[in-house]
DNA sequence: GATGAATGAGCTTTCATTCAT
DNA sequence: CATGAATGAAAGCTCATTCAT
């Protein structure tokens, strides 16, 4: 008992550290996709890494951080790889938008396993307390920047006037709605998804519609 | 040794075994809402109804059971509703689109805590076997009533052509989104949200925008 | 809550109380063949009789009392018809000893289901403090009877000098082999049955050897 | 979670779990002795053995392995020790009856309570399904080889022409209410037992009576 | 006589967590 | 670092019994 609270750097042996962390992360991922979070004991977890239970005790002090680790690593993955896609594409709001889609719905198809233990997680988990572990105020950050990408759209003359926040939350909507069909292995056709969805919030916003 | 079959009707003493069933369902439907499923269990339920643990078993054959009548009661409730302001309007296919959004987010308005609850169940409930007990299937129903409208709208040319499959998904996100929100007890204005909607799936459908 | 005891006669209505606690019987015997004594609850038996789980209450004071009717049940049954068979004999040892033999494996292959019943209340009741309800002590009468024939035939000289009591135990033992033989539902084949214990117990007792 | 799968040997602290095993083993023993089959409890087994209700889920996957391991452990205990009785005499039919009544009886009357563990788990334990944990043919084994005793002494010419699987069943029979006598604490001479059945048996197989 | 309703104690099993080694 | 051992709480469910009607 005298790891957990992380402040790592003056530790020795920070690299097998860091690996175990890794491969708990990874393992309970795996776990979360396969049986759901309320199967998903610490024992299921330990059997799927080949390790002791309480190894995983030592390295997150309770299940509730260790999921919320795994909640940090999919994010940290996920930020990085669908930036990339973003910054790739003009400043311009429509330009944006389209990449915020296509990147978002490319990320969630290329990591079922991921989406699905993230899904879970949202969705399950709860504090001892009762409430959710997740709730809606941690989506908030990732509202705003859809709703920034919509106000600047609207300022620009883009976009037509709408509710920027309701629409940033339907946006969402349809892309979690995306994710869950992935999550539960249903076959979804990428491309005319990533049309559909363009197509549709284009005219959503659009201001030259009569 | 005889009630559970719910072959009810002609008992004398229906009266109270109703009145206990509706009870605890009631009950049930507010632990779901306060606690989650998980934290849902029958001490919990039937400390919240006074009652003795064991007679929920009386009642309902398994938790299993139990869960099932809360679906088809708030289902029941809710197709009562919605269908009567459906009803009201024209058969036309956007007058129906329109009542469609309107009174779901109605019934999602006046209702969150059944509708957390039944949120709740969809999302955590697994057979012991340890799939969803209520899986992507059992929405079909719901989505094909909406396909039908777009696909009647696209045959009448009020729509344009579009994969109705991939709006229907996106509206039932939209709606599901609204759930989700009401449940965790977001302020949210029912008004502009209905107005916003119409107006995104009535521009995401409508022909004459170039 | 005024039956129970059982100093009947005086009652109005003996007549459908007498047919109640003999249906009652039935059904248990059915159920204890059915199921074993572990899972023959009030309740089970309540539902193959068509009648409510509290009436039994009504009619006997407890699961313990109940299970003793049985016995006593099944016991006057079997008394009843054995004897007609032993009485028909003349009343010399040996001839006693067959038609003991006779009559008990008749009986036994005629009952298969009072004979299990009787089987899983011997072997598995128990009162509430923990010992067997019907321990060997209750077992002695029976064994008595059979001695007595033993000692008789070693007194006439028919029977060679042996332990009386063994012998009468071991030749218990056999018949109620027979019991369990017959509550599985294996077949045997009565008749040479019959013969082979004739044979074995007529050897065993016999004089003339040697 | 990794124990139980018993693939025991190549452990390092195999000492431990070995000893807490024998320990459960034996405790359940005694209550099954000491409580019948339906009392005993995993709350009573760990009462007795002063462990947490836990450790006994933590050591055997069910109530229904610990009971066939409790099954293994006596029989495997009777082998050796009947074995050696059994090997010790001549290979001739009539010793090897004679062998086999008296080490049977004399593991009975030395082992009292496992024998009455015994018999209560043959006679009540039920699988989950309501049929009989071990069933009649669980015994077919162990009267093969006394019929094979039989047979094979009607081959050479000791023993008369009977059915040997009756007697088998017949002498199975007497050897088991001995144990049932000696399970319930009755006194029984052992000496004189052994001498009036192996008399018994030895007449009912013998060849030279008139 | 007979019923439905209700209770409280008991059952097996699962699980997060702790701790000595 | 890592393990096996152990705990205690909680879960869903069954059951004999009681009682008002």
């Amino acid at each position: 008992m005298r790891l957990k609270n992380a402040t790592y750097g003056q530790h020795r042996s920070t690299f097998t550290e860091a690996a175990r962390r890794a491969q708990i992360i990874e393992c309970t991922i795996e776990t979360l996709a396969a049986l759901g979070y309320a199967q998903t004991s610490l024992a299921h977890i330990a059997e799927r890494a080949g390790i002791n239970k309480g190894l995983i005790s030592y390295y997150f002090t309770s299940k509730e951080e260790l999921m919320r680790q795994v909640v940090t690593h999919i994010y940290t993955v996920g930020a990085s790889e669908m930036s990339q896609t973003i910054e790739a594409v003009p400043r311009r709001p429509r330009d944006q938008l389209h990449a915020y889609i296509q990147s978002n719905l490319q990320f969630i198809s290329g990591h079922p396993k991921e989406v699905r233990a993230l899904g879970e997680i949202f969705l399950t988990m709860r504090r001892k307390s009762g409430e959710l572990a997740f709730g809606p105020e941690d989506e908030e950050p990732v509202l705003h920047v859809l709703e920034q990408i919509f106000r600047e759209g609207q300022a620009t003359g883009e976009f037509r006037l709408f509710d920027a926040r309701i629409m940033a939350l339907n946006l969402r909507a349809t892309i979690d709605k995306f994710s869950s069909l992935v999550g539960v292995g249903r076959e979804v056709d990428l491309k005319s998804y990533i049309r559909e969805m363009i197509e549709l919030f284009g005219r959503a916003t659009c201001k030259t519609q009569e």
